[in-house]
DNA sequence: CAATAATCTTAACGCGCGTAAAGTTTTATT
DNA sequence: AATAAAACTTTACGCGCGTTAAGATTATTG
């Protein structure tokens, strides 16, 4: 089996000229149906791909895209992206990971260097407040960019993500449907817009039901979630802070953190008889499941968003980069009962 | 502030010759400081930076750098990524980060796109047992590569890990010390080469310690481990498996499906008056914190692990992609004791 | 200050592929 | 079988940059 230098080479060895070699493999369709089986039978021989850079350089648009997202370590978020990963490869993309680590620097020089990958199109959840709002626009005004679960009013062409009402009255009306209605525990100054959004909602919804709403703020900034709760919730725990036995954390990892504190005092947390406290949230994390007790949670809806936001990039690739209106799309959660709340 | 469409145009603004500006881009420490001086200020003054398809074409070897995971919705893999990435980053490489999400297809999908991107090297932790064994040895005979993290016996340059030994031995010397010494808990066909190096070590010591190893498999396959722990474990403390009042499970991910299992059944876990059952593992994962109880475990040497891994390919580069022989470098455990043992 | 070394400029070619134009062959249509 | 349409081949240029060779300019040194 020789080895095959560039298309020239492979194009003499399979018979047919290099443009329509070429051609075949921008788009298999495009040439005969013989013609098309002569190179793919020396494709098999020879075992020839066509040098990306070398494509890329000519081609003003690429077949990359990339995917960013804001702190990889959050299993939400590599789920998230796996979806993304395979929606893009399905539809003949090249899709390229990226994390910001929860640090608005590195945000900045991925958006930087994503941009001399000139990819066909972007995919963003940013990191939401402390993204570098300018940055971000500049970024979207060269690259076709669809945002996904952080939105940031204006930027990009759409915006794919989660009903952050539909999760919080879900659990709302849950919790005070079968028991006391909850407060609301959440980080003093939220990383994420979402958490606005649902603080937001818990006010809305306790006063529509005629309950006082009772918002208990943590400390604590970054992206450690876990621990910021679990902090929080010992120091709310040994202040008495808590007005009834029903507490709705503003998303599941504060809440991994709220029930290991509770655990640590000897807290049983559930709707069992010998319970004192119930605790639900907001996701549907990976893990939610074998927290103890497994975690009651408004869920995600992983496959419509991560689906919609995919189409939606192909549909502003194709429309050339921009859309007349930029469009918001928000699923709604799936309330998940188990045996926390 | 006029668009600057290449390298041609940019030296004439800046004034200096475009093979000098080359030179500039591919080591700013080759050329005069004062010509450096002139294109720095040219750059500031006109943002540009050099087309990366067109270098990388010329270019025999890219500065991209590969860093493959088995499954990067595991945080234990999402941690060690981010190592990874900024070291090659402070190297100055460009890294892209891929998934195989726990399939041998991608994995091998994964390998093959990265041939074509003509890396200067890999870092690759790769799935273990279902690994295409086949596929990665023709792979590293293309492209530079260090596995970590799983060790395929002669695959690659070079392989950085830890080591199994240490982590069990730790673990088994520490429960034994304490109390009663533990069972080991695995699943019966793991993905991973680290989960057999562990349960060789937990028999040895075990038996050097005149104890009589006991080895409790669950079945289940794939990357679920959390749940995979969780049903082994029901079933377990089902049918009453346990010889002893010491677990050793073989990772963190299987612990924590059974300390769900056990938080379900009502079964006290840790090493207070009112436990019942002592649960040890191995990993240090993420979440090992706020686990109910906390997790006693042995903790990877994170920073070493990735910081090695990194250097060694740096220097594989350095030495144009070949090693005079293969070496293993293996990283003690340090034992985290917490309150489930 | 002359001699040497280091660095620069100019000119030109090559990398592997996209793509366009003009001409030729194959396929489809009547 | 004649004609039109579609697909192909040949030829050639361009993309943006790496790189080399020859000559011009600067810096270093005794």
């Amino acid at each position: 089996m020789t080895k095959i230098k560039n298309m020239e080479e492979f194009a003499a060895l399979s018979g047919i000229s290099r443009p329509t070699v070429s051609k075949y493999f921008h788009d298999p369709d495009s040439v005969r149906p013989t013609t098309r089986a002569r190179i793919e039978e020396a494709l098999e021989r020879f075992d020839y791909r066509p040098n990306i850079y070398a494509v890329n350089q000519n081609r003003k648009l690429t077949k990359n895209i990339g995917i960013v997202v804001p702190y990889l370590a959050d299993p939400f978020f590599a789920e998230i992206a796996r979806y993304l990963e395979q929606s893009c490869i399905a539809a003949g993309y090249r899709p390229s990971l990226f994390s910001a680590h929860g640090e608005q620097k590195l945000e900045n020089e991925i958006l930087d260097g994503l941009q001399s990958m000139k990819p066909a199109g972007v995919l963003l959840a940013p990191l939401g407040r402390i993204s570098d709002r300018s940055a971000i626009e500049k970024f979207c005004a060269n690259v076709p960019t669809v945002l996904f679960d952080s939105n940031l009013d204006g930027l990009g062409a759409a915006f794919v993500g989660s009903d952050n009402f539909s999760f919080v009255s879900q659990t709302v009306e849950y919790m005070t449907r079968t028991g006391e209605p909850p407060s609301f525990f959440e980080m003093r100054t939220p990383a994420n817009p979402n958490a606005n959004k649902r603080r937001k909602a818990y006010v809305e919804v306790m006063e529509r039901l005629g309950f006082e709403p009772h918002i208990i703020k943590v400390d604590g900034k970054g992206w450690a979630f876990e621990e910021i709760g679990h902090r929080g919730a010992l120091k709310v725990l040994e202040e008495r802070g808590l007005r009834t036995d029903s507490v709705l954390c503003s998303n599941d990892r504060l809440a991994i953190g709220f029930l290991a504190a509770c655990y640590e005092q000897g807290i049983r947390v559930g709707r069992k008889e010998d319970c004192t406290l119930r605790v639900a949230s907001n996701d549907d994390h990976p893990f939610a499941k074998f927290t103890c007790p497994s975690l009651t949670t408004a869920a995600h809806d992983y496959d419509n968003v991560a689906g919609r936001s995919a189409e939606t990039l192909f549909e502003l690739i194709e429309s050339g980069g921009k859309f007349e209106v930029r469009t918001e799309t928000l699923f709604p959660a799936r309330l998940v009962l188990r045996d926390s709340a």
